[in-house]
DNA sequence: GGCCGTTCTGTGAACGTGCACAGAGAGCGA
DNA sequence: TCGCTCTCTGTGCACGTTCACAGAACGGCC
């Protein structure tokens, strides 16, 4: 199973030659006439119906101005009657398009299958794209080494557009896309690459909220274990928990660890437990960081929540699999993938390119451990 | 965010008429030259290159016979040189076919999210695809109203195959497909469409595994919380049970209850006390069903596991949210999808249904409730 | 009536590929 | 030499659509 990715097979990107054999075409087949799949309606038959030419039909189909209210009345009842739905890859091949998105994960397997956020960002996207009529790619790049295969994938003219959830910093992935000209948005970390449009969640107002609401359950001393300083995400976080206490903010509450693991939840908690051995509640810049914090509250002897309250961020797989579940802040996940997509599609179809940040709100799930 | 759903949107079964405008192509306009995307090479660059015409390139690319082998060797350094990636929009108008195969997932949005078995078997079914240069659609359908439009887009030749996640009895998804006539596998419940292939996991099996496991532990009177008798999943999983016990199975302590949910559980728990309150083990037939009888066995003032072991079976989100984790059995989800796909492929390609049922092995994950 | 602009319609030429057919050339036996 | 088979290659057409262009129909104005 570890070999598991989407779309990053070898021959999706370069197909083997010869490897694909295609079944006989029913139709062809007068023996089985009767198991023979329906020959699909043309742009052909609708205009001979309608007693147009299919220039006419054609310009109805797209929406086009200068067709007379009678063809078009003629032509719609025509679609109906016969059945006509439009051939994809005909359209496709006259358009020089694909009519088609890439969601790019640049995230190992395991990941993927864990955090909830990705899956939703996956059907927030389908969703969008679908109802635009495109149809998404999803790409997963497990490995190094799946990136070349990815790149000429994204170079063989099968996207018209990507979305990159997670992309790293100098990520040839995105270098690819803007040498390539195809229109990208990304998904979180915007700081990575500041001149592509990107969709994100408003980590300052989130870490605000649920330190407000650690606040409003009668914690007094409160504090934080910060991670990626050095990014929008992390900074941004600990602004919001330093909004949210205002003059009770204290400096010495406050470590920063490497990473938003586990083990740095443990090392942060040592350090702040030592320096102040008597704080009633930990915001943890991330659920992992969190259930790494618990562990070690409850290894000192504190009771959760009673003795000590501690939130998390992201809504993952640790929340809930943390003693007791963890409060956190729930990504709109869907509509980060919706909400990407459709700026995708804005400059696909209109050339239109939003530029910065957009930013969607958060919300709060309040479980046991605060 | 309710509303989510892949690919089943309005637009994706019946294209609104006119509301696709396509983006001026880059390479047509002359100023922005430097902006532009490359144009591809096409098999007419590939057969100039190697100085034979594009018949032949045709039969390299394809895999068929009789070409020289100095005309395939000239062929594919040309498509090296000329970077050449082949139009999979031409192709699929030649050849009538549309290289995407459906996934269908018949279950309400939120399952899907919540299932990570649902998850996986995307993962692997997208992997076995793209591995075969098709293209996976995933069409959800979480209200009755979606069966209509998923209907008309099966109708509608957008793909050549379709694998089927937990069809209903009766399924009118199923009946549309065979009259499409366009191959299609089930993945789960053979029993609802015995006439299609399938591909299950071997619940007797497993059932058998881990209650041997249960007894191999030192429980010497273990019940079974069993559902869904009336299907062949549900049976199987009474028979490895009783499999495993042997000489020691007794029928007073098996309850049935209606529906794999956390309240059947609960409630078969309740009755299972009643009749046996010394029982040291349960097997419920799911983890929701486990993870109710867990709640009443702690109510009851029984330790878990010291007291009783109860194990489930799926490995879903229930199993880690339990207190403590759930022993239960892993589904070989990705395996499920990526059998499924090659069966679909083996009947798109060759023509070849395979009949009957495909069962793959399961494993047993051991953690804290047993 | 002649001219012009606006609105509407039809048609030819792509787009890049696969397939069927025609035919070239080699080898071989009569 | 002729005819046959087998291997290999080139070419015309089809697939269903979009786009650019040509031109028809119509009304208004000089």
């Amino acid at each position: 199973m570890s070999a598991h990715r989407i779309g990053t097979g070898r021959s999706a990107c370069q197909p083997p030659i010869g490897n694909r054999r295609v079944a006989p075409r029913g139709y062809t087949d007068p023996v089985s006439e009767t198991r023979t799949r329906p020959k699909r309606a043309t742009i052909f038959d609708v205009a001979a119906e309608a007693g147009v030419s299919r220039g006419t039909v054609s310009r109805v189909l797209n929406g086009e101005p200068y067709v007379s209210q009678s063809a078009r009345e003629a032509i719609e009842a025509a679609i109906e009657k016969v059945g006509y739905v439009r051939n994809t890859a005909a359209r496709n091949l006259a358009t020089q398009t694909s009519g088609a998105v890439a969601l790019i994960v640049h995230e190992p397997h395991a990941v993927f299958v864990e955090d909830p956020n990705i899956g939703a960002i996956l059907l927030g996207t389908n969703t969008a794209l679908s109802d635009a009529d495109y149809q998404l790619v999803s790409l997963i790049i497990d490995s190094d080494r799946d990136t070349d295969r990815v790149v000429s994938y994204l170079g063989g003219g099968f996207v018209d557009g990507a979305i990159v959830v997670s992309a790293r910093e100098d990520d040839p992935i995105t270098a690819a896309l803007e040498r390539l000209h195809i229109p990208t948005v990304l998904v979180g970390r915007p700081e990575t690459a500041p001149e592509l449009p990107s969709v994100s969640i408003d980590n300052r107002t989130a870490a605000r909220d649920i330190t407000e609401r650690l606040v409003s359950t009668g914690r007094r001393r409160i504090g934080m274990i910060a991670a990626a300083l050095d990014r929008d995400s992390g900074r941004d976080r600990l602004a919001g928990f330093r909004d949210a206490l205002g003059d009770a903010f204290d400096d010495a509450l406050v470590v920063e660890v490497p990473l938003y693991s586990f083990h740095s939840g443990q090392e942060g908690m040592r350090q702040l437990l030592r320096r102040a051995p008597d704080l009633d509640g930990i915001f943890a810049a991330s659920d992992a960081i969190a259930a790494g914090a618990v562990d070690v509250l409850k290894e000192a002897g504190k009771r959760i929540p009673n003795d000590v309250g501690v939130v998390g961020f992201d809504d993952s797989a640790w929340a809930l699999r943390c003693q007791p579940a963890l409060s956190t802040v729930r990504q709109p996940a869907g509509a980060l993938g919706a909400r990407a997509a459709e700026l995708v599609l804005d400059e696909i179809r209109r050339g239109e390119r939003h530029r910065g940040v957009v930013l969607l709100p958060t919300e709060v799930v309040w479980r046991d451990s605060a």
